[in-house]
DNA sequence: TTGAAAGCGCTAACAT
DNA sequence: ATGTTAGCGCTTTCAA
């Protein structure tokens, strides 16, 4: 509360009986600096909490960051839009510290374009990397290749543990398959049939679902529930057979409640159970997608688990600007909370934009 | 993506045939101009896209802002010392920037203690006031003389809508009163009592719960339900006949449902529940106390709505600074989502700091 | 290896 | 009313 004045680098230099530049060096150890110096700039800084300016620093360095953001094409899929969103907003407040983003975008459904985006991505030269590495098996050699060239990554939305990123952000998948499962045991009290349906071309992708439905089992598993749960594992594409299997399924009057695992997923299952005009089946989905919010609107979805997809590359954003511009340590994991959506908080959450 | 190289005031006084000082002057409306010349910049500022540097702005005007946060005493009450914890965070991130914040507490229990504090905080003469106006009648008059002051201020928590807040950061609580209506809803389909719980001191803070109420209350009426609902306003002195209102009314087997509007009220009446082993009664309660967690975990509460009072104190401070060193618009209001907590979720929203 | 000096973009005091 | 100048705190180049 009390002492003003921040102590600067003239300070330390005064104290030290060097030259301003001479603490600079020691400071970001860029050598040439002799060993006495070294020692006596040294010993102030142990002796004296020094903050550095941040502002001054940018200020003076002159120096700008290219971010680059690797992520699905947003056009493909609204899901995407979200993130790309949040990319925008953090971009908006870092361009202050002369760091910008450099959007690269792939073809969702085409996952060789990953393997040529990554590569510009590489060519490109950026001082950092924001990706969320949804094709595990093509994006795996790059990293090496990142890291040969020191250039930081961070995830998000996907982990790729192995290969240690300088942070993920994403969700506690397995709990949130348990808060799936809590929400229909909730409206559902009698026994009878459960579904967990992954709605998904890409069967890749269902390493990180089964997590979902893993929790969601086990949940009811230690309840000693009464409810049968069974699994459907359906190609996005609507054809034939994905038609009779899910008027199979919803025909079942003895059919409580349906967790679908994926967004996309969420509104496809409600739009059948709409037109087969089922409304005692507790239908909990994934994300704000508008086609979702419409279903939760009308009752035909009861609850969205919210990945907030817009937050999270937000967030990463952030920590990648965190660390080149203030060198600040970055969470290694940051899971974010696992927000349950109804029709009545709908529209607090939308009203609020990043939140 | 392409022009790097932005427009400083020198490329703006060369095109306008001035001096730097000269576009100064214009830009911050510092008068000392002649009309030409202020002509002559204008035209130029119309044409062109300057956007100023804030960070040479900061550290060249080496100006520092002092904001005043007027909050209750965080030792009385661990609600509040969540928003003593969001306006350390928001300061953390602001002393960048040269804002500093200088906290004063007023006493919980002893309205004329906010008086006190409220003209404690004019003299100090900060540059804006973070404030959680919650005793009405006391601190209406202050708003006047900081006006008169110039100093700006923001609310939280509680808004004063007449007197025009520079922004206010809080929830929408008619709504909340729905969802809180809508969560006993979900989970008990039988009919039955339901009955609103008001556990506070304060009979002014009423006005704030009635509102609470009245979304619970109209959500029932909306779908006709056959529950019964009744209010109850107790004093949180845990005196007799608080005790005997409790008891009377937990020990009926009809009843189904309690919404406890505030957040230590929650813990009282979850308490009550267990001493007498009422595991069937649907609890819905606000905020993430330890307390109410604990009973959370334990199923005593069902359901916790989050007023996230961190990110509150947390958005005001960021919303003041963001006016003061910025000269960014804030939103007159801002309305955080109203987030669910249930067993399974509770602890991603632990982990995860500020959302 | 070191210090001096210029510069980042803007502000503000000071001559004129 | 206007331009010049000296900072703000740090970085970086350039002599020495």
């Amino acid at each position: 509360m009390l002492n003003r004045k921040n102590i600067t680098i003239k300070d330390i230099a005064r104290l030290a009986g060097v030259s301003a530049g001479t603490v600079d060096r020691v400071l970001h150890n860029r050598g040439r600096v002799s060993t006495e110096a070294l020692g006596r700039v040294n010993k102030i800084l142990e002796e004296i909490d020094y903050k550095p300016n941040v502002i001054a620093r940018t200020l003076g360095s002159n120096k700008t960051y290219r971010i680059a953001a690797l992520i699905p094409n947003p056009e493909q899929d609204p899901y995407w839009a979200q993130s790309r969103a949040g990319i925008r907003q953090a971009e908006a407040e870092w361009t202050h510290y002369n760091v910008h983003v450099e959007p690269f975008f792939f073809d969702l459904y085409n996952k060789e374009s990953l393997k040529v985006v990554a590569e510009a991505v590489h060519d490109a030269k950026p001082d950092g990397i924001l990706i969320a590495p949804i094709f595990y098996h093509e994006v795996l050699p790059f990293f090496e290749l990142y890291r040969s060239s020191n250039i930081p990554f961070v995830f998000f939305n996907t982990n790729i543990s192995e290969v240690s990123p300088l942070s993920f952000i994403g969700q506690n998948l397995y709990q949130s398959g348990r808060v799936g499962a809590e929400l229909i045991n909730l409206s559902q009290h009698n026994e009878g049939r459960l579904a967990v349906l992954h709605i998904d071309e890409d069967i890749q992708n269902s390493v990180h679902l089964l997590e979902k439905e893993k929790g969601f089992r086990e949940y009811f598993e230690e309840k000693n529930s009464a409810f049968k749960i069974e699994t459907l594992n359906l190609g996005s594409k609507e054809g034939a057979s994905f038609e009779t299997q899910m008027s199979n399924l919803l025909s079942d009057p003895n059919l409580k409640g349906l967790f679908v695992s994926t967004s996309r997923g969420s509104f496809i299952a409600a739009s059948f159970l709409k037109k087969l005009n089922k409304n005692n089946i507790t239908l909990v989905g994934y994300d704000m997608l508008e086609e979702n919010l419409q279903h939760l609107r009308e009752g035909t979805i009861n609850f969205l688990i919210n990945q907030n997809p817009k937050r999270q590359a937000f967030l990463g954003i952030n920590y990648m600007a965190d660390h080149l511009v203030f060198k600040k340590p970055t969470p290694t994991q940051d899971l974010l909370p696992l927000e349950v959506i109804t029709r009545e908080n709908l529209q607090s959450y939308v009203n609020s934009g990043i939140h």
